[in-house]
Order: C-alpha cells, then sequence, then structure tokens
RNA sequence: CGGGCGGUAGCUUAGCCCGGCAAAGCGCCUGGUUUGGGACCAGGAGACCGCGAGUUCGAAUCUCGCCCGCCCGACCA
C-alpha cells in the first residue's frame, strides 16, 4: 500500500500530480459542487458550490456596503443601440455577445429554419426591428440610465452594485473558470472628480484582496494591467492575481477606471460647483464564481478539496460511531449537549445517514471540511471526541467541555496554515529571471510567475505571448527588490515591472 | 472558430472494424450480517445505444447532418 492510499485518497479521483485538469474537474463533480447542464457551456451550480457562493457573497456584500454602496438591479437585455456607443468596449466584447433578434407573438415550436434568409426575417412577423444584447457586463445599460439620476454634483457620487449572471459566447469552457454564462457582482460607480474614481477604484481592489485572503485563504497580487490587458473601454484596469497548484495564474477580480469614457458615450454630465457642465468619472469592478474555481485549485490536493473554513459550507463533520441501539442511543446522548452549544458558532454537520464511518470520513474528505469529529463509545466513556485535520491529518482528542471554543480556534488557525501554505507554495514557484533566455527556460520547464522589467510595448508582449504561451499578468503596486533598467525581452529601456505567467 | 477524440443503465466503460437476444464493474433498492478509514452475502430494479435522416429483411454497429462533452491551437471574469 502506498502512502497515499494509507491516508485514504479517494478511489476514483485523478490525482493531482497524474493530471490536474482532469482532477479539478473530477474533484467538482465528486463533492457535488456543480456539472454541465446539457445547455453548450452552461453550468449548474448544486447546493455544495452554491453555499460557497453565498458564503463568498457575504462576505463582499458586507465589505461594500460599510463603504456605503447600494445594491441595485438592471436589465438582462440590451438595446443594440445603447450596446454599441462606446467603440472600444464594443470592439472587445462584440465576439462574444449573444443577440435576442426574435420574440413572440407565435410561438416558436419547430426550429426558424426560414429565418436565416435575411429578406424573409424582415417579413415575418416576430422579428424585432431593434435586436437586444444579452449583456456581457453592464456599463452600457447602466450609463444611459444613471444619465438621468446625475444632473449635479450632489447627485454624485452614486455608488451601486448588482449581483447578477452575465452571458459571453465562450468557446472553450471548464467549471466555474470560464462559462458562457456566470454568476458576478458587478459595480459601477460614478464621480465627480478623476482622482475620487481612481480611490474608488483602489478601495474596490482592496475589498478584493481582503475577501480572497482572508475569506478564502489565497494569498494574491495587486497591481495594474498593461494595455495589452486591460479590459475594454478602460483608461487603466487593475487586479488581483493568485497562483493555482499548477502554478498558472487565476485573475480573481478587477477594478476599472473609465476615466470618461463611458460618460462621454452616454453624456453623463453633471452641473459642478462652478456651474459648468462636466462629464462624470466612472468605475467597475467585478468578481465571479471564478473565485469558487481558484478556491479549488489553490487548496486541492490528491485527497480532494481543502475548504478555507470561513466559507465552508460546512466546517465541521460530525461522525457518530456505534454498534448497536444501545452505543447509538449513549453517542447521541453524548453528542446532543455538544450540539446544542455548537449552534451558531459554527457551521456542522451531524452524518446520521445509514452508512459506515469510513464511508463518511472519505465523503467529508473530498468535500475538503476542515475538522472531522469521530465519536463513538471509546470517546463517550473518555468524555472526549476525536478531531481530525483536513490539512494535518492529525488526530486528537478533545476533552467535551469547551469544545466549541477550542473549534472556534482550531479553524482560525486552520485558515491560517492554509493560507501559509499557499504563500510558500506561491514563493517557491515565483522567478525573477535576469535574461530572456532566463525567462524562456522557466515557461519550456514548467510554471510559475516571473517577475520582470518590461518595456510595456503592446508589439513586444503580443511576441511574448506568441512565443511562450506567457502574458503578463499585472504591474504589481508593490515591487521589493531591484530589477535591472531594460525590458527583459527586446532589451529596450524598461518602464515597469511585470509579473509573467500561463494563465486561465 | 479550426484539428483530434468521444457520447451505450445514475457513473465508468466493453460491444462497433466484421450488421443478427444489449453486457460488465461501481452506484441504487430489499433482506440479513456488519460498523473507530471507502464492508460482505443473497435477491432485485434500472437503457428510445446523444438526436434526426438514410442504407438494409434487420442498425448500438455502416453513411450523412445536427447536438453535447473532452484534448490541442486562435479569443477571454
Amino acid at each position: 500500500m502506498s502512502e497515499l492510499e494509507e491516508q485514504g485518497v479517494p478511489k476514483h479521483l485523478t490525482k493531482m500530480s497524474e493530471n490536474f485538469d482532469r482532477w479539478y474537474t473530477d474533484v467538482i463533480r465528486m463533492t457535488e459542487m456543480a456539472d454541465w447542464s446539457g445547455v453548450r457551456g452552461m453550468m449548474v451550480v448544486r447546493p455544495y458550490g452554491y453555499a460557497m457562493w453565498e458564503l463568498i457573497q457575504r462576505a463582499f456584500d458586507d465589505l461594500i456596503k460599510e463603504s456605503g454602496h447600494e445594491n441595485a438591479y438592471f436589465p438582462l437585455m440590451i438595446p443594440h443601440e445603447y450596446f454599441v456607443k462606446e467603440a472600444e468596449h464594443v470592439e472587445g466584447f462584440a465576439p462574444e455577445v449573444a443577440w435576442v433578434q426574435y420574440a413572440g407573438p407565435k410561438p416558436v415550436l419547430t426550429p426558424p429554419t426560414t429565418w436565416t434568409d435575411a429578406e424573409k426575417r424582415q417579413q415575418e412577423e416576430g422579428w424585432l426591428a431593434q435586436p437586444l444584447v444579452i449583456r456581457p457586463t453592464s456599463e452600457t445599460i447602466i450609463g444611459p440610465v444613471m444619465k438621468r439620476y446625475i444632473q449635479s454634483h450632489r447627485d454624485l457620487p452614486q455608488l451601486l452594485n448588482q449581483w447578477c449572471n452575465v452571458l459571453r459566447w465562450e468557446m472553450r469552457t471548464r467549471l466555474f473558470l470560464r462559462t458562457a454564462e456566470f454568476l458576478w457582482q458587478e459595480g459601477h460607480t460614478f464621480h465627480a472628480t478623476h482622482q475620487e474614481a481612481g480611490e474608488e477604484v483602489l478601495q474596490i481592489l482592496e475589498n478584493y484582496r481582503e475577501v480572497a485572503e482572508e475569506w478564502l485563504a489565497i494569498p494574491v497580487v495587486k497591481g495594474r494591467k498593461t494595455e495589452v490587458e486591460k479590459f475594454a473601454g478602460a483608461e487603466y484596469t487593475t487586479s488581483i492575481e493568485a497562483m493555482m497548484r499548477d502554478g498558472l495564474a487565476l485573475q480573481a477580480g478587477t477594478s476599472h477606471h473609465f476615466g470618461q469614457n463611458f460618460s462621454r458615450a452616454y453624456e453623463i454630465e453633471f452641473s459642478n460647483r462652478e456651474n459648468q457642465r462636466e462629464l462624470a468619472y466612472t468605475t467597475s469592478w467585478g468578481m465571479s464564481t471564478r473565485m469558487i474555481g481558484g478556491l479549488v485549485m489553490a487548496h486541492g490536493d490528491d485527497s480532494g478539496l481543502v475548504m478555507p473554513p470561513r466559507v465552508a459550507p460546512v466546517q465541521v463533520a460530525i461522525v457518530p460511531i456505534f454498534r448497536d441501539d444501545d452505543s447509538r442511543r449513549t453517542v447521541e446522548e453524548f453528542l446532543a449537549p455538544l450540539t446544542a452549544d455548537l449552534k451558531g458558532r459554527v457551521r456542522f454537520k451531524v452524518d446520521r445517514r445509514d452508512d459506515r464511518p469510513g464511508a463518511k470520513f472519505a465523503h467529508w474528505e473530498i468535500r475538503g471540511v476542515p475538522l472531522r469529529l469521530e465519536v463513538g463509545p471509546r470517546d463517550v466513556e473518555a468524555g472526549q471526541v476525536t478531531v481530525v485535520d483536513r490539512l494535518s491529518r492529525e488526530k486528537t482528542a478533545l476533552p467535551a467541555a469547551g469544545l466549541a471554543e477550542r473549534l472556534t480556534a482550531m479553524l482560525e488557525d486552520f485558515h491560517g496554515r492554509l493560507y501559509q501554505r499557499a504563500l510558500d507554495f506561491r514563493e517557491q514557484h515565483t522567478y525573477r529571471p535576469k535574461s530572456k533566455q532566463e525567462l524562456i527556460d522557466i515557461y519550456k520547464q514548467g510554471n510559475g510567475f516571473s517577475w520582470a522589467p518590461f518595456c510595456d510595448r503592446t508589439e513586444c508582449e503580443l511576441e511574448i505571448k506568441a512565443e511562450l504561451g506567457v502574458t503578463t499578468r499585472n504591474q504589481p503596486f508593490k515591487v521589493e527588490g531591484e530589477f535591472g533598467d531594460r525590458c527583459i525581452w527586446c532589451g529596450d529601456p524598461a518602464k515597469t515591472v511585470v509579473i509573467f505567467a500561463r494563465s486561465y
């Protein structure tokens, strides 16, 4: 028996070390987080996965409410006329938008084969004179609407957010990471000055960092995107970037400064203090269910998920162990006051399913539940419970008295160790190549982050992408140590330091 | 969107070349024995063979079209 098998590696889960992509898909489906739906590129988020999303939502929602943001809701469909107004934005999103061009009045019972003929279209009832776009993001509907509500500098700032779904017609899809439809939040804010909008962008980015690091235990790098990687229509884009356990980067949240680009296109004007008409300064920012994919890939191991406690739907799984009705009753009686005490303090589940303990252990292990409590006759006799840690796999006995406090502390500690492990992993896979050849060698052999000086020229960046399959992730705000003053690729004077990596 | 591969019971697949009773393991249900790391025995249910056309006396099997998924390349939260 190998070491891994002794530790209870799931029977049908592909090992992470053997095939990371396969492992990822296996884990998500075996843990019942999500599944494909039969609709191309669109997934079903199952209760265990959705519970994670709800916890992430709550964490972020609380943060932005604290700074005065309010939730609202805007339509799923955007009139074509609105959508096309900001040229750069349209160009960026056009390839992946879906259109609605037909609606009623006749029920569609058979595929409309004749509609391929453009001339016939116009004659048939139901073809929309003004086609609708299904939102890939909502700038182009929120702009024209907000224009009506913004007249004076007294109407600013407007700090809006909406939780919704969006649609992007993706060709290569993967559960949570890239699906045609996904859930996210999109914030849209309107300001009287360029500087205030800039502060907003950074504040939200800091909120994203907090969600990633303090809730999901995923260390991230905050920074600014290059011209090539920025959001279509933005003046600049900032992001948080995380490293997955295969060394690839994942963009986990973005925050954009639009300057006056969108307010110019949508005529969002206000009268300033000097009673002059001025265009508003706007921002937008988003974080999606992709975060859940990041959580899986940042912390998982050969045995499945490892859940960060603060967003774990189940933090403690309790497995009662008994031989017969008598010992069952004894264990339940022992458990009753304990679970009463735990209620409201930790998210726990007593697994009373009619199954063997070993099967239950495996069940909760692959789901990444941080702590597992085994409570059997031996424990009852000793007035204790046995707790097993998902990360270290250590088994320890805890006295029944003061259990809630003890578990709460262990969950906090678990979060810290998980974060540290992810951070250590990132450090071990972060490089500082000194030459073009070194950079090439890194990605010939493997993956990871490479910090390097860069000229910030589009041609140069595209060349690197074409030759190495590596893109710039961002230009970190905090750069430690010395870097050369020449671009690592072309040798021209460097303008910035960037992180290069392959990415999801 | 191009190149390659696949879709047969809830899941994983065999059968397909060479057309002729749809099969196995896991899972599920019932009963029994078990229960501190994925149990065992016995019985049972479960399939429009991805969808649609065609060839044929006969199609899971051959042909064409479509849909869905996976892998590899061009675009992306």
